[in-house]
DNA sequence: GCGCTTGGGAAATAATATTGCGCAGCCGCT
DNA sequence: AGCGGCTGCGCAATATTATTTCCCAAGCGC
């Protein structure tokens, strides 16, 4: 773990940033208690380093016509590297297919999808992923409601931890 | 589907975002063809509108000490609704469980958790999910490696979408 | 104590956001 | 066709903000 080249006033702003990836710099340096331009040198640092990747704004994908997020279980028949490697690759070129991870037990792999409706779904599921060769299952669950979507590091927790070990 | 009343220009301006939330606005004007103050005027009224919910930096938590990633599986006993609220109000307040979905089929829920490390992960499974009343079941897989993680909405299939009913 | 390194702050400058205003195009009506 | 009224764009002016530059103070090894 970096984190400990962090001080505190670094995950504060990584908190915040998370939070508000908008927020101005001037706002930001208030709240984690320094001035602006050192701030922003930090944050640039932090960009620097990759802990933060990049800012995206969160769009209602409902309210854009994608009222329908399933998860998806996808069994391969071989589990050797190259086949797992051009399994992710496939998935990555999949438009409807926002997240793809690779799991342990039964399941190799779970993919989050989102379409248009039920029929647009459907015609990707039967017309590409279950006809992609080496896939030997798949179970797919529809979303019913959203329960908590919050992506993302729990800054308290990480506090906690780090407040323990010190 | 709200999307018509948008314009070529809104779905671009969505578009960018996603893509980096952090884009200037005479940026965002250029890309998308207009002048910088009815740009931002647009994007004000995306805001409102609720089609953009938020920004967000995007932090690397692995670099930050949550290297273990968990999909849970949750099974309750009973699924009538006040039981379900109560499970996604547990949810809502666990820190390492980042998405709570509630589901089609055998799953009731679908968790998506983080943690610091495996150990950490397990203390929280025997100490606070298993123990949580009416939770009958939780099947938990661990991600072995990431290999697309994009949440958001592909524009390129709203566009091909929308050329079509035009 | 001295010089080095590591941040922070003040002030100046550059870039950006934001507001106000006028103009052109597009209906719907007469 | 001609006439408001509406909508959205762009220009110009102003207010905020970002960014750079320079200088200062604290910590540290010698």
């Amino acid at each position: 773990m970096v984190a400990h080249r962090l001080d505190e006033i670094d995950r504060k702003i990584l908190a915040e940033l998370q939070a508000d990836g908008r927020m101005t710099n001037v706002e930001l340096a208030k709240r984690v208690g320094i001035s602006a331009p050192p701030c922003l040198r930090r944050v640039r640092a932090l960009e620097e380093q990759g802990l933060i990747r990049g800012y995206h704004a969160e769009v209602d994908s409902r309210q854009l016509g994608f009222e329908v997020q399933v998860f998806a279980m996808v069994g391969l028949e071989s589990q050797a590297e190259v086949e797992l490697s051009a399994f992710e690759a496939r998935c990555r070129n999949w438009p409807l297919v926002r997240e793809c991870h690779m799991l342990n037990g039964e399941v190799d792999f779970i993919l989050k999808c989102v379409a248009p409706d039920l029929s647009s779904f459907q015609s990707f599921l039967t017309g590409q992923l279950l006809t992609t060769p080496n896939v030997a299952s798949v179970k797919t669950s529809l979303v019913i409601r959203g329960a908590k979507d919050e992506p993302g590091v729990p800054f308290d927790v990480l506090e906690e931890r780090l407040s323990r070990t010190a």
